[in-house]
DNA sequence: CATTTGCCCGCAAACGTTTTCCGGATTGCG
DNA sequence: CGCAATCCGGAAAACGTTTGCGGGCAAATG
């Protein structure tokens, strides 16, 4: 009994076909495949006797017939901005726990900030015929995105993307997070709050010190120029902001910074000095990346939860893909920030003189 | 003019088709094919005919159909550990460059040192027709090889795997590497020198547990049972040994760890208490991951390349599965390792009463 | 009982390639 | 000049699915 076909001994195929199955369970071919693809119409009974023959032949679909023919690879493409960041691989392990329960596959890659590498990457995801790209890169050269828009193809974008039939977006609430973390170090004192953003060309960097000047503003704190500095959400970045800091005729006596790296960064820049965090200076990262509650000392930061941004791209995404989705008309999904308070942010120097560190808080953001 | 086929306005399909560059070059889709594969016995001003029509219509091969009637799908599968520890995400990068520029796709996956997960992996790249595999988890269970050995697939392990026709080893030198670490302590002066070891039931945490005990030996230096701990490579793991370290009778004045996050944790563990690194204790990674060098102080480690690793991974998966590839016939790649000194590494406490900071090491490894 | 309706199931046509096989043309040699 | 050998391109057969369409059979209706 030869395992597949009438000629089998053609080549080095020893994969067992949707026509084994056929002959197993005496119906055809067509049946089979509705069955496995659990098409109603379909006879219980029938059904029954297809799944019994797929198990007894071990029978496991050709992806690659499958998407030839029905056009869709069940597969979606995830483009982060540099994956040796840890924020991302945090977010490519979530969307891929969510993706394969739902039955896709994720095909990764990482733009690393260069448009070459990036136009490479779509040519390849739309060559591997990927049914949706989700870019959360936070912040996308709109170039490309023409490049994907033609066919309605779809994506999810993060913070903003062009207005189209089948983009979606990911509205993520920076200003709820950065007001907590403002009046936090409000609260505890402080008046001079530096800010160190991210690379201004991405949008969700100047959404971040935007959101950031607003939270000010609410608290009637002014912030001079000099205490806005432009990093590149990276701990290089982060380095050479706490030096311009440091050439400063006064240190301020907080800095919030655009994401987690740049706070590592900053603190790393601060060692050397004699500022020691955060008896002299507070610090305050974005994110909350799974490394920021290791660092010395342990990093309050505004959480983006990446469990939510994945479970919303995905949601977003097969929304996009399958016409019957509940919420295929949805355009935007919120994702919301919250402040965690740790070891890196502490009264103003000299506020409480010779109290020292046993006066280091430990409370929850105050109301 | 339609685009496509005979009867175009069938579906929703848009693409441009092999039939549509064999049209306009006046040739036969078997010739397009040839010529697009670089078939040397297409004739070459045929070859250029077809590739000026490939330019004008823009083709692009289609590659599940590719996939499909040739049975490969120019997809490797790479399977890591722990896709949340920083060393992964650098060895995905480099492995994926490489593997794009040799016409390959990556599909990535990470086992989170889970049997079920890892499981659902292979049957998940398997599905999608891998034409090889790598994994990169130091130390893989072995029930899984058996599930892929079947057909003579194309595997790559690291330090060790099973002997069959299709299986290729990258063998790390741990001796090298961890053999320098421990002479640049000993040449500092220390004589009580503790290992964190990573989880032992995986064959590398062993191994470098092991090259570590001999070089002990090498330059005399005995190993009391209680500083040898065994951690799990990860941050929370180094923080419990720091635990223990601090909990023994007489702190060792060295450590040496199994990976970099282990090291991260210890430096983390002992933060809160008095000793400081490397004034009181001298503190050595492995890996060099990015990351250490913005530790505080910046970490001394073993380097294992990441670059060499994945170079070595792709060449030997590309050598499984061409079989005219060059080297085709090697079954074990070397990697090395070595060390690099940077500031979490000093004299032993009190050797050197004091003199302080600035006698602080900068020197290279010694000779 | 005859006719219509509706429900399943099977036939067969795609999907876009690679690859085998074959035939025609060109070349080389006697 | 004739014949064999060589080469190169085209026709067509896979590859393993999904899916439109038609047909058979049972139930329902007149």
């Amino acid at each position: 009994m030869s395992p597949s076909g009438k000629k089998s001994s053609n080549r080095r195929r020893a994969t067992v076909s949707i026509r084994d199955v056929a002959r197993r369970a005496r119906v055809s071919i067509a049946t089979v495949s509705r069955a496995v693809n659990r098409i109603s119409s379909v006879d219980p009974e029938l059904a029954k006797r297809v799944w019994k023959a797929v198990e007894e032949v071990g029978y496991v679909p050709n992806t690659q017939a499958r998407a030839l023919v029905s056009g869709r690879s069940r597969i979606l493409g995830l483009i982060v901005s540099e994956i040796t960041n840890p924020f991302f691989p945090e977010l490519i392990q979530e969307f891929e726990n969510l993706a394969v329960a739902q039955g896709y596959e994720v095909m990764i890659g990482s733009t690393n900030y260069e448009l070459a590498r990036t136009e490479s990457l779509i040519r390849r995801m739309l060559q591997r015929s990927v049914d949706g790209v989700a870019v959360m890169t936070f912040g996308i050269e709109e170039e490309l995105v023409k490049k994907l828009v033609e066919r309605e193809f779809p994506m999810v974008f993060v913070d903003a993307g062009p207005e189209l039939p089948n983009i979606r977006v990911l509205k993520i609430d920076y200003g709820e997070g950065i007001r907590e973390a403002v009046q936090h170090l409000a609260a505890l004192g402080h008046r001079q709050i530096a800010f160190i953003t991210g690379p201004l060309r991405l949008r969700s960097a100047a959404a971040r010190r935007d959101a950031f000047r607003k939270s000010m503003a609410e608290v009637g704190l002014t912030i001079p120029a000099q205490h806005i500095i432009e990093g590149d959400h990276t701990m290089e970045g982060g380095m050479a902001a706490a030096e311009q800091l440091n050439a400063l005729e006064e240190l301020p006596t907080a800095v919030l910074c655009s994401n987690d790296m740049s706070a590592i960064g900053v603190l790393h820049g601060l060692y050397e000095t004699t500022h020691k965090v955060p008896r002299d200076i507070s610090v305050v990262g974005f994110d909350d990346i799974h490394l920021a509650q290791f660092m010395l000392p342990p990093l309050t930061t505004v959480q983006m939860s990446c469990k939510d941004l994945a479970s919303a791209a995905v949601q977003a995404l097969r929304a996009g893909i399958e016409a019957d989705h509940p919420k295929a008309a949805q355009k935007e999904w919120e994702i919301p920030t919250r402040l965690v308070v740790r070891k890196s942010t502490n009264f103003p120097r000299g506020s409480l003189p010779a109290l020292g560190k046993t006066t280091r808080r430990r409370s929850t953001v105050p109301a």
